[in-house]
DNA sequence: AATGAATGAGGATTCATTCAT
DNA sequence: CATGAATGAATCCTCATTCAT
């Protein structure tokens, strides 16, 4: 019913809710960190009383496990569509850098507080999360690689080891960008970046 | 006797104890996260009761501090002579990377569950450490690179945008095996990855 | 309705359980003491679990400055209106002792327990506001003397003297009382004492 | 043998060590309060380990009890005396109520600190002493005022209520004086006072 | 006798979760 | 649907007391 047909006014409702308690909760959180987070803190931010909080979502770790995968997914369109899409791998290369760094820096401050911070259980299964997008990433930059190969672009490299790089880089200079130890527009770090490990890659 | 009179014996019981805490308090932070490790547990680790741990930190924050501390002092140490030490540069990058990998192995679980958990406050400190050694790296490359520079080692290299990256790269590699994404043995990676970086950066 | 609009239930409520709590307090300080009272004891006393406590006030000292600033006030409002109504100077000191005596009769076991046994920080505060009550006795006892005075009704007083005399006569005969070595109806006490010491006040 | 023979050097030692705990004792609790004291900072203020201030005193109360002792101990007589001594009643009287004051002056901070904020058992027991000494200052004044009587000094009192009266007198001064409430050298209070407290005595 | 490290019971406070209205 | 008062488990920290040296 409600999946193809109009939603019911209690649907718009509802979603209206959940997602903005996803909004206060990722605010919160990007605040006072996991653990400074209250649920009252939460309630407040959006507007409505601490129960009504118990209504859309079941506990504080669900509230997280959403955000959570709200981000991810976002990561995940923000950046391997850019890898498997089309144009040269030098752009390509650039284009990903520069989303990767890009997404970080809107989430800087709920990524700078939360992302390592949950318990055993949540922890886990967000990592599991986390890996499929990067290995989504990882998978997207061999496969281009190989493409590339083929084609006779780049030359003899080893596949898996360079598309491992290209992540780890991008995911490492994001995190110094989080950290607030670069400064400088985006732009011109995912260039400058980009094009350097280019010619490592490119190099016979 | 050696240097500054022979500790005493109370000193050396209160070093052990402070130690023997430090270690258990990795080790829970560890396996549990931050806000999941209880002084109780510390204390329980260690094999002595909650008072004690008190006789030798003021609080849990005290602990932290300390364990972070202690760690990235080690990390300072393990990486930092590397890169201003001796040999070329292609070495220097390998043995860097893996230096990076190696000790975030080793302290795998902690830095898990617990590096970016802390408060606001103790966060802050922490990181402003952190940065210390990471500016004490990424600088220590700036200079590295311009001597070689100099020497006609490297070409035209945007001197600090590239001591950002080998410093990047290290680091989101060293993440990435933190999470398990990567398996293999660190010294293949870190050849690996140091070899295409070398290309990148010696390319003209 | 009366004069500021109805109260809300919730104001009632509230009320209500503020004053609850506080007499629950009160009794378990006459009871065990400052120190020997717990904040679990004061709800179990009230009927309410532990963490109600702290949505009505905000710490065990708030609710010790509460009992206190309560009982203060009705010290106040017992016993200065008598000294500056109406009646003979006789009929005022002997009501005025009655008064303190049967105020700290009623309070006996707070007084006892609690009243000189809170930290530095509020034994201060509460004092001060002890003085003002006592303050407030000796300079209504004072201003009612010199009129005694101009009517020729007392001879040559030292006027602050005696004033200090009275409300230092009714605080120590309460003292004894609350100690219990007096015994016998407070009305008799009160008439004594203050017999002789009007003598000694009206003598010339 | 300790008794009448020549103390052993052990004994000295030990009246000299539990002379010196009372001592600091009694300052600790006059600056700290009761709850507020620690055996730690009682054992540094007298100098010695806090170890060994259970070789003296077998706990933190039974230290509190001899303080009590020794100060109640000095309260009898320096009073006592006084009013069972010779002299004329007006004499006594301002020499009592000098005494008293004196008193309470010296032990200021103790008193104003700890007096009343002892558990239920110790308090219990302190009070029994402490209402023995006032019990004694009351029974000599009622001999004292009766002998007076009988030789026609003063008129028809009511001996009890009147010793009573002095007593009560005498300690709310000095409770006064305590709080700090009433400045001027204790002679001349005690000398207003007591003249006007004859006078309603002497009166017939 | 003296020490002070070690102990652990005890208590204040916080906050996720529930439920009656 | 929404509320927010009530709950009580969970945890940090203190400090009186003990005991091996």
């Amino acid at each position: 019913m409600s999946s193809t047909a109009k939603p019911s006014k209690t649907d718009v409702v509802t979603d209206f809710r959940r997602s903005q308690l996803l909004d206060a909760a990722r605010d919160r959180f990007g605040k006072h960190g996991l653990a400074g987070t209250t649920v009252d803190g939460i309630a407040k931010s959006a507007g409505v009383a601490k129960g009504t909080v118990y209504l859309y979502y079941k506990s504080k770790e669900d509230i997280l496990r959403h955000v959570l995968d709200e981000d991810l997914r976002q990561l995940h369109n923000d950046t391997v569509p850019i890898i498997t899409g089309t144009g040269s791998i030098e752009e390509k290369l650039e284009r990903f850098v520069f989303s990767a760094l890009t997404f970080f820096d809107l989430k800087r401050d709920f990524f700078e507080q939360v992302h390592f911070e949950m318990g055993t259980d949540v922890r886990k299964k967000c990592q599991q999360k986390l890996e499929v997008v990067f290995r989504a990433q990882v998978d997207s930059w061999e496969q281009t690689l190989a493409d590339a190969q083929r084609a006779g672009i780049v030359g003899n490299l080893n596949l898996s080891a360079s598309a491992l790089m290209i992540v780890a880089l991008a995911s490492g200079l994001a995190k110094q960008r989080l950290r607030g130890w670069t400064s400088g527009p985006i732009e011109k770090l995912a260039e400058q970046t980009s094009a350097t490990l280019w010619k490592g890659l490119a190099a016979r």
